[in-house]
DNA sequence: ATGAAAGCGCTAACAA
DNA sequence: TTGTTAGCGCTTTCAT
């Protein structure tokens, strides 16, 4: 069993000191070819790496990103942490990962415990009371960026997808497809992505002269929505919606089934359709879910360099709320507008 | 902005000495009571929290898990990982992420950076080569513990579900429901998961004098999992299998949608679909898949235990191949034998 | 029970 | 370019 190995011994084999050991493995120093090559053969013989946490103690730089997510049912959400690791593991990062949800009683102690470990950024993902942990971590000096969740709080950046905007294509998209009736289930208030979609959809349903139908709650749960579903569906004919906008995809899957297999009424003949995020599933043709894409890539992208951004010149960097657009996914689980036609499944 | 606090500023404050403060925050050591107060107010007072880098630098225990992980496709892993972190949360250790996948060209060098990280333990969970890492991580002195995936290779430590049985539970289980041409599409090859379930389920079926009807490979990916579908049921009627054994849930949606949607086959009446993992989407009402539950808890459970037996005790920990049975789920994607019932949906 | 002192493995001035 | 030196913040003997 290889036991540690350390630069000093490098360092010795090389014939070197234990600085110039250092240096090979610092970037951007300087070394002469001829040191390197020595301390190089030395250190693969001996299976050499530097100590992170080492170098991270004296530098003060852990190359550590804290991660705080919530929960992960939402299927948004692997696919969201998959491509923020490998893009912060591309610059050198790694992601610890916190789990704020279930067990962890006290998001508190996560924070606490968060910044134990030196991390130099962090990256909140569907965490309740975001703006709240967002405060501490400024304060304790590190810099965080809020994923998927906007604050009316200045000064801490956010990356979302433009929800107000989307909101409204899916209004006006209803709208055109000649839904009179239309409904919106709700996901958790707290969260800023639900207040905006909801903002968008009411918005542009005003301006072409309509109120919303329906309105109930399903918390972004699975169950909660198939209840929400129940009440605003399970009524007579005349009282039913013909359209629904669901807050996000999850919940759009639980609305169709109680649509589809507990009350047998067909989608979209007999009620229209919507969700938000574009996750796999609602490509599935037991679904073909029109809804509005959240462009994880572009995201993920814009929120490691905003924290970049803030880690490398934290005097320059100011906070930003970056929204990205997202198109509308026209499948077929919503009545087609005249001219529209769905788009080829599993793409 | 809170600068660092350091255990010397309350050490000051409190009038002791730096060790005191140490030991005030270092379960069982021995410090009055009286000290502890002065020393525990002085901290409260800074906001003073141990610096785990340090601690970890002179302990040699950084309280840090490597989870090595190779895709989240199959949504069996955000659940699987949702669980393990907090698990380990609870034990007060944190789980640094190494997507091994895409863009992470060489596996190798994950395994390299995983290990500058001075980790205490690795988690490995559906990652190629996993042998191969394993004898790496082993080599430098690393516990490590295979989830999800078992080796022949001895001397390592893995926690799976109990494929072998759960092959042979859906064979019997088919068998019983009288289906006489049984087709079962694998998964990728290299997966002990895959092997184990597809021998199980060869055993069985042979135990009842059968032969498989139609093999053919899906990689556990939805696309190849499609073509696998088309292979095998775009045939004509007397060549067609009338049942199928998936590798996965995530590949059985996908030949679900091919078997409905594309054939315009009906599940079950035409053909019996039985998938493994019994992962969320198992029991939505579009799907209600009959399959094998893989107890996620009790492998977490095991996982976490055979992991902090080798990081506490690594000279009498001995390495263990933990294979938890997990119960067939029976939905209605498949003919019911005589005397069977289908669960509830959505438990 | 407590304090003093010696590092853990490394980087970053500072000289040379 | 290189070696020497001084710590980073903490735990852990070793005395007292």
């Amino acid at each position: 069993m290889a036991e540690k190995v350390t630069s000093l011994q490098v360092a010795q084999l090389a014939g070197v000191s234990q600085s110039a050991v250092s240096r090979v493995f610092t970037p951007g120093a300087s070394v002469s070819k001829k040191t390197e090559d020595k301390v190089r053969k030395a250190a693969t013989q001996l299976g050499y790496r530097p100590n992170v946490l080492a170098r991270a103690m004296v530098s003060g730089k852990s190359r550590i990103i804290g991660l705080v997510v919530g929960y992960l049912d939402n299927y948004f959400y692997p696919e969201a942490l998959e491509k923020l690791s490998n893009a912060l593991q591309e610059q050198g990062y790694h992601v610890l990962i916190f789990m704020a949800s279930r067990s962890a009683g006290n998001i508190d102690d996560v924070m606490e415990e968060i910044l134990d470990y030196q991390v130099d950024g962090v990256i909140l993902a569907s965490v309740p009371m975001s703006s709240d942990i967002a405060m501490r971590c400024q304060q304790a000096g590190v810099p965080v960026v809020l994923f998927n969740r906007s604050q009316d709080m200045d000064g801490i950046t956010t990356v979302t997808s433009d929800n107000y905007a989307g909101g409204r294509k899916v209004a006006e998209f209803l709208v055109a497809g000649g839904h009179r009736q239309i409904a919106y289930i709700a996901g958790w208030q707290g969260a800023s992505t639900q207040r905006d979609r909801e903002a968008g959809f009411r918005a542009a349903l005003g301006e072409a002269g309509q109120d919303l139908f329906r309105h109930d709650v399903g918390e972004f749960h699975t169950e909660d929505a198939r209840a929400a579903a129940r009440r605003v569906f399970d009524v007579a004919p005349d009282d039913r919606p013909d359209a629904v906008f669901v807050a996000n995809d999850h919940m759009a899957f639980a609305v169709m089934d109680v649509i589809r297999f507990e009350l047998g009424l067909r989608i979209p003949e007999d009620v229209s359709v919507v969700g938000y995020d574009d996750v796999p599933p609602a490509g599935w043709p037991a679904y073909n879910l029109t809804t509005i894409r959240q462009r994880a890539n572009l995201m993920v992208a814009e929120t490691v360099a905003a924290l970049f951004e803030h880690i490398d010149t934290p005097a320059t960097a100011k906070p930003r709320k970056v929204a990205i657009d997202g198109p509308l996914v026209v499948r077929t689980s919503a009545r087609l507008p005249k001219g529209w036609t769905p788009q080829r499944t599993n793409t």
